[in-house]
DNA sequence: AAACGGTTTAACCAAATGGTTAACAAATAT
DNA sequence: ATATTTGTTAACCATTTGGTTAAACCGTTT
């Protein structure tokens, strides 16, 4: 491994864990087992390095997020298609989540503007086209597709957001909020396309 | 506004803003218009100032979520008044989840500290039980009654965390946001709703 | 083997930061 | 009125932190 990815590896740690004031460059440094110097020798500055490890895996990252829509399957499909993928990259990016919420909330202006030097626009037009139709078809009743892909982004994502608090909440161990979150992709496909497919009014509604 | 007040109003803005590392004690003394050696004089230190913030408004805001479900309601009133309750409580607070989410997945032993100190438990059991006996009455479908209360407050919370996300993603002004936020009570409620009435088996689920 | 380029290090620097001190002002008690 | 406690300030201190520098290292070229 070269210095340079040693320095991006133990950056994207250290910026992960405790956001970008609360990492040291000497605690990169180290944690990459080289001289402080090599940090600037490399990037400049903690900014610039701040920039390039978020640059490197928005990289990676965003478009495989954004990819999820272009299928030729139909609504259901989709939907299930869209959560299952959305979780599996959850699953292995567990700490993403809290990471980009954080930083997209304290450090507003470079959070955007790393997002959109690499940023094709996620495919939602075409997801919402895909609802429109299935509603027009009558497949499933009739919601706001922005609402809709909205619920089902938020059932994906906040269970890894809300982690710790879910812990704490059940008073239980890792092995049960393991399971819960194992659950979720089932739980959620049902949760949502029972909602869709149920034509009815509802009782209470106003 | 004793000076002691206004320490905590400016470290609690400071706080919000930019976290337990991003926060200086300068600022908050500048913007509490009083002299630095006054935040030890009344605080000692800048970890039992941010314990206090942290102590002084959850002390308010858990009593406020915990105080939910001890109603006399049936399983779809308790929901609606749950989502009700919880987003008008959002709507005051609307920059609490990413405070919430950002110290505690960094700043996880103080955060829990604080929260044990004041937490009374949420009425989560109060709330399963219900939900177990709405299902024996075969009032909604079988659902695991943690997923959905998961779901349930997912719905909810995740939009105030990703607002700004949603703004980007949907390239859109303020306005356009505030107008999915303002429609959220009654999607969310309908969402869930038709989701636990439709007691139908569901087209491409496994 | 000497010169050269990029790489790495130890030592250093200035500014920022959390925290302290000693003197001073303003209430409060005697 | 005066002593005493409480509140407040400016100046100061030690450490941390991002960043720099000059020298050393090392493989390659000549």
């Amino acid at each position: 491994m070269t210095t340079e990815e040693k320095i991006l590896l133990a950056a994207k740690k250290s910026f992960f864990e405790k956001g970008y004031d609360g990492a040291k460059m000497q605690d990169i440094a180290n944690d990459a087992g080289i001289n402080k110097a090599m940090l600037h020798y490399y990037f400049r500055s903690k900014e610039l390095l701040y920039e390039k490890v978020n640059m490197s895996f928005a990289k990676v990252i965003i478009p495989q997020i954004n990819s999820l829509v272009d299928t030729e399957l139909n609504i259901f499909q989709t939907i299930e298609n869209f959560v299952e993928i959305y979780l599996e990259f959850l699953q292995k990016n567990p700490d993403l989540p809290s990471y980009f919420i954080g930083e997209m909330n304290r450090n507003h202006d470079m959070f955007f503007k790393v997002l959109s030097e690499n940023a094709t626009q996620p495919n939602f037009v075409a997801f919402a086209q895909k609802i429109y139709s299935a509603i027009e078809q009558k497949e499933i009743r009739p919601v706001n597709p922005i609402q809709l892909i909205l619920n089902i982004i938020s059932l994906c994502i906040f269970p890894y957001l809300a982690a710790p608090m879910l812990q704490y909440a059940t008073q239980s161990d890792d092995t049960f909020i393991g399971e819960i979150i194992a659950n979720r992709k089932k739980e959620i496909t049902s949760f949502i396309l029972h909602s869709l497919t149920n034509q009815n009014d509802v009782l209470y509604e106003n």
